[in-house]
Parts: C-alpha cells; sequence; structure tokens
RNA sequence: GUCCCCAUCGUCUAGAGGCCUAGGACACCUCCCUUUCACGGAGGCGACCCGGGUUCGAAUCCCGGUGGGGACGCCA
C-alpha cells in the first residue's frame, strides 16, 4: 500500500513553526516511502478562517520547500461529500438529531464543573431501545450527533507513544454537524483521511484525545462501507518556547515567515526542526534529501522539546557559511535596500559578503555588519575615545602619506601599516584600532588592510580625513 | 475535577538489560591560532526526577509517588 500522509492546517493564523514540524515530519515520512504527501485546508470554522490565512500557510510551506504531491485541498468545497456521509449515518443510526440549545448545553457543563465532572454530553437526545425521547421543540435548528459507543475501550498502537487505550465510557457523543448544516473539524477528518486514503496520520499531541472519537467514526462507517479503513497515528509532542513555556500568540510563537525576515535560511530552519525531537544518532548537519532518507517514526521522541535559538543560530551560520555567493548577493542586496542602503559596485558586494560570511549567525547580521562599505559609518563614541587618541593623529597622519603613494592591494596596505608601525615603534593594533574606528565605526572587523582595499584608497582616505577632524 | 501523555547535562538528544567510568551537539569556561572581534582547532564543566520491585546485572522492564504537559467546544 502507498504510504499517503497529510498536513492539514486549519486557515486561523500563521504557519508557526510547531506547524512547520508537523508538516516537516508528514513530508518527510511520504518521502521515505515514495508516497504521497497532500496538504488540507481545514476550514469549516467560516468564522475564525481567511483567505489570508491560507496565503499565509501556502507561503510558509513554499518558503521552506515543503512541496505537496496534492491539494491543497479545501473542506469547505467538501460540503456536499460530508452531507452525504452524515445522511448514510442518520440512516443506519450512527449519527441523531440533537435539539438541546447551546444555552442549555453551557448550563449542563457549567453544573458538571462545579460538581468536579468531566463535562460532557448528557445525552438527552440520544436514542436508545425502548426510550422515549423528549418532544421536539419547534424553535429550535438541531445539530447532529455521532452515537458513540459506551462500552468497551477504543485501543491503537501510535506510531510515536504506543498503544494507547481510552475507554468508551471517557468519551460521549460529539456534535458532527452544527445546526447551520456545517460539519466540524472531527467528522470532516475522519471522512478526508478515509477518502484521501491517507494511511499515517502525523499531527500533534493536542490531537490524542480525538483520536478514540475518530477511530469509532471511523469504524461505524466501516460498518456501511467495507472500503473505509482506520489509518496508523503518530502524534508529536509539542514545541515549548525557549522558557519552556506553551508557545502562544502573545507568548513567543511567530510566524515561519518571521525567520526569513530575521535572516535565517530555509535550510537551517528545517535541520533545526527536524533535530527537534526526531535523531539519527548523533548527526547534527544534514541536508534534507539526507533527512527525507533517513526520516522514521521510531527516533521520534515522545517528549516535548524546547526551542532553542542559540543552536538554531549556530545551524544558520552553518548554512551561510555553505551558501553559494550568488545567492547571499541577491539576498543581503535586499536587506540592505530595506536599511535605506543602496549597494553600488565600488566594494564588490560578493567579495564583501567573503570577509564577513564566516563571521556571522543571521543574514541580517550580515547585513548590518557590512553596511558600512557603503555609507558612511557611525562612529561609536567608546571606540573613539579608546582608540582615537590625540597621540596616534601623527601615526596615522604620517601613514596616510604613505598610502597615498602606493598600490591599492592588502599586502601592500598591510606593509604601509607594518612601516609606519615599525618607524613609530609600535604594536601592530596600536595603529591598527584607531583604523578600524574610524573606516569602521567600531572596534571589531576583519584584518584591517583586506577591509581597506575592498574600500578603496579614496574612500579610505576620505573616511580618515573626516575622522581626524 | 476527570481522562490521556511525558520525564537522561542549562537546552536538543544518543541509549531497545551487560558495549555506560552514560556518548554527541548548542550554550558556557580555558588554552591555541591571531591585527581587534569572530571563524577554526584542542581541552573542560555538566544529566539518568524520587522510592520500591524484577534480575547475577536496570538509564533501559514493572509498580507507586512527584513534577510537567495536553484534552474535556455547535474551535481546529
Amino acid at each position: 500500500m502507498t504510504v499517503r500522509t497529510r498536513f492539514a492546517p486549519s486557515p486561523t493564523g500563521f504557519l508557526h513553526i510547531g506547524g512547520a514540524r508537523t508538516a516537516l515530519f508528514s513530508w518527510a515520512f511520504a518521502k521515505k516511502h515514495a508516497g504521497q504527501f497532500i496538504l488540507r485546508i481545514e476550514d469549516t470554522d467560516v468564522a475564525r478562517s481567511t483567505p489570508e490565512a491560507v496565503q499565509a500557510i501556502l507561503d510558509g510551506m513554499h518558503w521552506l520547500g515543503l512541496d505537496y504531491d496534492e491539494g491543497p485541498f479545501y473542506q469547505m468545497q467538501r460540503m456536499d461529500r460530508y452531507k452525504q456521509v452524515i445522511q448514510t449515518m442518520l440512516d443506519a443510526g450512527s449519527a441523531y438529531y440533537c435539539y438541546s440549545s447551546k444555552e442549555e448545553l453551557d448550563a449542563l457543563r457549567e453544573q458538571q464543573m462545579a460538581n468536579k465532572q468531566k463535562p460532557r454530553y448528557d445525552g438527552k437526545w440520544r436514542p436508545e431501545a425502548g426510550k422515549v425521547l423528549p418532544d421536539v421543540p419547534q424553535d429550535i435548528q438541531p445539530a447532529i450527533r455521532f452515537k458513540n459507543p459506551q462500552a468497551g475501550v477504543v485501543v491503537w498502537d501510535d506510531l510515536v507513544k504506543g498503544r494507547i487505550e481510552i475507554a468508551n465510557a471517557e468519551l460521549d457523543d460529539l456534535i458532527i454537524a452544527r445546526a447551520d448544516g456545517t460539519p466540524t473539524y472531527n467528522f470532516c477528518v475522519v471522512v478526508d483521511d478515509s477518502d484521501m486514503g491517507i494511511t499515517q496520520v502525523i499531527r500533534g499531541d493536542d490531537h490524542v484525545n480525538n483520536t478514540p472519537r475518530q477511530i469509532n467514526m471511523l469504524m461505524a462507517l466501516a460498518a456501511i462501507d467495507a472500503n473505509i479503513k482506520v489509518p496508523q497515528y503518530a502524534h508529536l509532542s509539542m514545541i515549548l518556547g525557549s522558557d519552556g513555556q506553551k508557545l502562544s500568540k502573545r507568548h513567543g510563537a511567530v510566524s515561519v515567515m518571521q525567520y526569513d525576515d530575521d535572516g535565517y535560511l530555509p535550510e537551517a530552519v528545517l535541520n533545526y526542526l527536524a533535530r527537534l525531537g526526531w535523531s539519527h544518532g548523533d548527526d547534527e548537519i544534514f541536508s534534507m534529501q539526507q533527512f527525507a532518507e533517513w526520516f522514521d517514526l521510531d527516533h521520534i521522541t515522545p517528549s516535548a522539546a524546547q526551542f532553542n535559538t542559540e543552536k538554531l543560530n549556530w545551524i544558520n551560520a552553518h548554512y551561510i557559511k555553505q551558501a553559494d555567493n550568488a545567492y547571499l548577493v541577491a539576498d543581503i542586496t535586499k536587506r540592505l535596500a530595506k536599511l535605506n542602503i543602496a549597494v553600488s559596485d565600488q566594494p564588490n558586494l560578493s567579495s564583501v559578503i567573503d570577509l564577513y560570511k564566516e563571521r556571522i549567525n543571521t543574514l541580517n547580521e550580515l547585513a548590518a555588519n557590512i553596511a558600512y562599505f557603503y555609507q558612511k559609518p557611525v562612529i561609536d563614541e567608546v571606540a573613539s575615545e579608546k582608540h582615537l587618541t590625540a597621540d596616534i593623529k601623527p601615526v596615522i597622519a604620517s601613514l596616510v602619506e604613505s598610502l597615498q603613494s602606493i598600490d591599492w592591494q592588502a599586502e601592500l596596505i598591510h606593509q604601509a601599516i607594518n612601516d609606519v608601525v615599525t618607524q613609530y615603534q609600535l604594536k601592530f593594533p596600536k595603529v591598527a584600532m584607531p583604523l578600524r574606528v574610524m573606516l569602521t565605526g567600531i572596534a571589531q572587523s576583519p584584518s584591517i588592510d583586506q577591509v581597506m582595499a575592498l574600500l578603496g584608497k579614496d574612500e579610505v582616505l576620505a573616511r580618515i580625513k573626516s575622522a581626524m577632524n
């Protein structure tokens, strides 16, 4: 049987890091088994679903390069199918109309909570042999409930967590269609996973409690239609924020696109996410192709993982070092533009990037660090006070003299500095540091002769002149 | 409250009863490289939640506790 997995987000917000990992693992599982990965948009909550969110999810998937073989399917476009299935369930007696009003249900729930009981539907409208149902109220549009078995247990072998067993007595009759006729999540999932031939449902941990209900519905459906099969389930634990707290909109949950804005490479985010809750021995850095070959559900940790920006930074730094300069040039040009800095031909951007790409963690850092090549630096006061001392100015003046007449190459610049250093009986940094401050604005930079070579003679002399005054 | 899940260095993890004196990675510290800061290289610090049991032998299996998390919607 061909493996078919799916990622099924609800379009009520952006694609966040947890969703991205779920998608990644589903994707990898399908790739590993030469199967298909399907994208399904679960938009039955009409009030909260938005086209913007759909787009945001699509953008996130695209940025990460998580390509899908089928879809996106939209549940709202499958209404006829859901209604058809509901009708068969109604006909078969595995679903029934419930006329309890929302107010009535709310009151019931409140009372149960007050009594320290698990809130659940009381089965008022559940048909039972020999039971007399209340009179149907005329002013209430009924919802439709699934008639969940009351005895026995639901058991499944979770591919991540192992055997899970939940008693039917813990479950109540869930609503599968609202009063307005729209079907609800748990029901649509069941129909879709079945219709789409999903073999492994890989999803977040928060769905564990939905699973027995879904299995029960699938079994009820299977009794009507022999083609219906129960998929396997794999529940992924959640990703916690760096403080160990649950990620929420208020609390650290950001769109994967934010990582793009913040200067992370998609391959770095992917590699980081792959290692969060999954492992392949001691391997830390690997390509997505490698990941797809290695991926298995057996090596997924069942416990929650805490997000760690330092490690993401380290991985990102690695991928920046590996990155192709043509790509970096295009990317950094855009990032500099956002800082209102136009890249000119003069210091060649690719050369500038070569000077810096091994020293930084993010693309934003890279852009910020090289900004001084394309605009006058702002001189850091602390650095200036420390290094631009009065006694060094004659030395710099003397250096300027010799710089004026040399061929503008790093080695010759280095030689010129060395000569001045010798002449004044100083140490190299004594001259290099003030130069750094005058040319870059700060006290840290790559080797100063290389910086000067790239900056160009005119610009170097102009900056020194301006800083000397 | 009820049900479900989880538990190895600060963090991500390796670990399928003896290969464990618990390995790797990030972070941190030290040293080396050095023209400052990084990069890189070499070292170091640092963990099996607790208590019982099973066994010749437990990080690994079982039970209990504790702690953390999740679910309990006409949300998904």
